[in-house]
DNA sequence: TAACACTTGTTTTTT
DNA sequence: ACAAGTGTTA
């Protein structure tokens, strides 16, 4: 039996190549394994869970922590392939989220929760925080509910507590600067509203995983026996919170192995730290760095495009990515007068390679910036009868219908859900309108219970509604506490259609004839489907007892990507690049590469942003197998009206060598020297446009308009090592060190709270509050 | 209370 | 352009 799992071992090992072989091969600490674009990554993953259970290690103790679902479900497939659907099966594998909503459930208690909490989307948090403003009476173009869901989120990713919210100054003085000085009350409340709704967002799950082990060492202790082999993929893309669980559950055994790469972190906006990656060496002690260079994805010319684009960047951790696949076609740039004609020459080029190369149309992507450009292409592609399929916008789960679906199972599962309550109470309608929802709100905020408790007893909290509403509110009650007991005796399929039946969905569906009525038909049927469709697996798989609660938690975790449909293989695959991140095609089209698109106007005003815009450019070239081409307008029609187009600055940033000879010479007739005409302008441009903003007060917060006023150059040239510094974002630090990096001088800070960060000073906003005059 | 017209922000990405 | 939220009217 040793003798066997040996040889199963090593004849896993031989598949590899050595860099490949060295990361899975080093188990007994932590590694940090930085995989190039298209290195292997998923495959020393994979290769490195099979070797550990070839080695012995049962699959119950091993963690696999993912980005996605769907990369979860892959990896397990691949990983049945090596070492048996039993072992596979047991593994603790899926995303943060996933596995930690998993781990909440079985100690809910321990935190004050019931174990069938319900999870709030983006939009319950949304609409939860709206309402609290109304409540509140706050203005609601100043608190607007996706601005402090952003920061709210923000907070909770950096494990600050409604509580600490409140206690720090330096956050409080930013809100107030803001003008939005009672954030953190709105934050406290809609906090508390979660909990007596027994919901969490999805940021609660991460922060309350880390107060479980921060308040019950004996939990902690359980998971960190339990997992004895800890893997992380895409660490480049967690946050703190993120980070603090795998640091605390590795903290013991020190078995731990992240894979990333530096240069493909992308969700520094949903709070991804790059130090995390960065950083990971000083973090965990005597780390193994294992380096994946080899591309075997794409050709040698793609890949030195995309290391000369990335090369511009300046944080990142020295690679050498090479390919040895063939050479490979130069990329082509083209530029269009329109976004209308940037469609047109897409679905063109796609027609006739596909007959020159006979490459189907699986074989092509075409990647985005933003998924409101999907819609040119449709329309293109639609015309030239080219099937495509298009991933992301809004999701299956995310629709109305279903949703209102979903929350009748919500309010079963768990009947303090207040979104949920909300939604349905008059869906279908049924004559319970706002004027009594409010009335029951009051009466539940004012008596600390849900909004359930006081309609199941409206008498004892004192409604004063008449007798026709409560008539009304009663039937209400009745049908979802019937649910609630059908819901012990019959399958979670069973219910789903009795809801359905029951509720009223079905009649008011069936009445509406319009188009849109039969689609929302259909979808219903289609989510009927899936419960089904999730019912058989789960008794496939030996499971007995399939909850409502099961379906729900697997159901809000899931992403659009996640819902992969079969027979789609033959079609142009359309997506952001975001989403695109892990996956590749032969033959890429990166199209509306123009300045405020790509890079995004958002991400402009900062260096980091501008890089991360830049690595995501990365990340879409390095889909490529075999060609690349880029494309922009010179028009675009966004929000309502046509606009002049500028390139990217980020085409000159890739060496003209791996260019097209046309796009070269199409550069430096139109594009090159009109960008550069461009780019000579774009300072004063800039500059006039912030000036513009600052004098519209609610389009700019208080704190740039302050940084803006400063003379910043005059800062960055006086700056010297020991300095003490006080920055716009970072607050007050300690410059440790200077150096040259380029023609740019950059500053290493030791910042009081933010920790150490790393300045360019032609950027970076701050001002000098103490000079080291032993430098002298 | 429900249906309708009007206004408003929205568009960077998503677990 | 469009969806979503708000206000007005029956």
């Amino acid at each position: 039996m040793q003798q066997k799992g040996k040889d199963n071992a090593s004849s896993l090992l031989d598949k590899l190549n050595e860099a490949q072989r060295a990361a899975v091969e080093f188990c007994d600490g932590p590694s940090l394994v930085i995989a190039g674009a298209g290195s292997g990554k998923t495959r020393v993953l994979t290769y490195k869970i099979a070797y550990l259970l070839e080695k012995g290690l049962p699959p119950f103790y091993i963690l696999a922590l993912t980005f996605t679902n769907k990369a979860a479900r892959e990896m397990k497939i691949r990983i049945a392939e090596l070492v048996g659907e039993k072992k596979a099966r047991s593994l603790w594998m899926g995303t943060f989220h996933a596995i930690f909503s998993r781990i909440l459930r079985n100690e809910a208690e321990a935190i004050g929760f019931q174990s069938n909490f319900t999870i709030f989307d983006t939009s319950d948090s949304n609409n939860l925080i709206r309402l609290i403003v109304k409540e509140m009476n706050l203005d609601d173009k100043l608190y607007r509910p996706g601005h402090v869901h952003g920061q709210i989120s923000r907070a909770k990713n950096s494990l600050i507590t409604p509580a600490m919210y409140a206690a720090n100054d330096e956050i409080l003085q930013y809100d107030r600067m803001a003008k939005r000085p009672r954030l953190f009350e709105i934050y406290e409340r809609y906090q508390n509203r979660l909990r007596s709704a027994n919901s969490m967002d999805f940021d609660d799950l991460l922060m309350y995983t880390n107060i479980l082990f921060r308040d019950h060492k004996d939990i902690l202790e359980k998971y960190r026996n339990q997992f004895q082999y800890i893997l992380v993929d895409e660490y480049q893309d967690t946050n703190f919170a993120q980070h603090l669980i795998v640091k605390q559950l590795a903290d013991i055994h020190h078995r731990v192995c992240v894979v990333g790469d530096d240069a493909q972190s992308i969700y520094s906006f949903r709070g991804a730290n790059i130090d995390n990656i960065l950083k990971f060496k000083s973090n965990f002690q005597e780390t193994q760095i294992f380096k994946l260079e080899q591309n075997y994805r794409s050709t040698q010319n793609i890949v030195n495009a995309a290391n000369s684009l990335i090369k511009k960047n300046s944080e990142q951790i020295f690679k050498d990515v090479f390919s040895e696949n063939e050479p490979g076609e130069k990329i082509e740039i083209r530029s269009s007068f329109s976004d209308f004609e940037e469609g047109l020459i897409v679905a063109n080029k796609i027609a006739r390679m596909r007959l020159e190369e006979h490459a189907s149309y699986g074989a092509f992507a075409i990647l985005y910036r933003t998924n409101a450009q999907s819609r040119i292409f449709e329309e293109s592609l639609r015309k030239n009868n080219i099937p495509y399929r298009i991933y992301g916008g809004l999701s299956f789960y995310q629709r109305k219908e279903i949703k209102d679906v979903i929350s009748y199972f919500r309010l079963i599962v768990n009947p303090s859900d207040e979104e949920a309550f909300r939604r349905i109470i008059n869906y279908p309608t049924r004559g319970i309108g706002d004027v009594t929802v409010g009335k029951i709100s009051a009466a539940a905020a004012s008596h600390q219970v849900s909004l359930w408790q006081v309609l199941s007893s409206p008498t004892a909290y004192n409604l004063e509604i008449n007798a026709g509403t409560l008539k009304k509110l009663d039937a209400f009650q009745t049908l979802i506490a019937d649910f609630i007991d059908k819901n012990n005796q019959l399958n979670v399929f069973e219910l789903a259609q009795e809801v359905v039946k029951n509720s009223g969905i079905a009649k008011e569906a069936y009445e509406d004839m319009t188009p849109e009525g039969m689609s929302r038909t259909q979808n219903i049927q289609e989510l009927l489907n899936a419960m089904s469709e999730f019912v058989a697996t789960r008794q496939e798989q030996g499971e007995e007892n399939i909850q409502l609660v099961d379906f729900l938690s697997e159901v809000s975790l899931l992403t659009d990507q996640d819902t992969d449909k079969e027979g789609e293989a033959e079609k142009v695959t359309l997506m952001t690049v975001h989403s695109a991140k892990g996956l590749e095609f032969d033959h890429v089209f990166v199209v509306g590469m123009e300045e405020d698109l790509f890079p995004s106007q958002m991400a402009k005003s900062e260096i980091r942003g501008l890089e991360e815009e830049r690595r995501l450019f990365y990340v879409a070239i390095t889909r490529a197998k075999k060609t690349c081409s880029i494309s922009y307008a010179k028009s675009r029609f966004k929000n309502g009206i046509t606009n002049p187009a500028v390139p990217s600055r980020f085409l000159k940033d890739i060496d003209p060598k791996y260019l097209s000879s046309d796009s070269i010479l199409g550069a430096e007739s139109s594009f090159m020297t009109q960008a550069d005409d461009f780019w000579g302008s774009m300072r004063t441009e800039r500059i006039q446009k912030q000036e513009r903003t600052i004098s519209i007060p609610k389009k700019v917060t208080p704190l740039q308009q302050v940084a803006s006023s400063i003379p910043l150059s005059k800062e960055a040239e006086n700056l010297e090592e020991g300095d003490v510094i006080e920055h716009e974002r970072f607050g007050r630090g300690v410059v440790t060190s200077i150096e040259m990096s380029g023609n740019d001088r950059r500053a290493f800070v030791d910042f009081e709270s933010a920790g150490k960060k790393q300045l360019l000073l032609k950027f970076a906003k701050f001002t000098i509050i103490g000079h080291n005059e032993n430098n002298r």
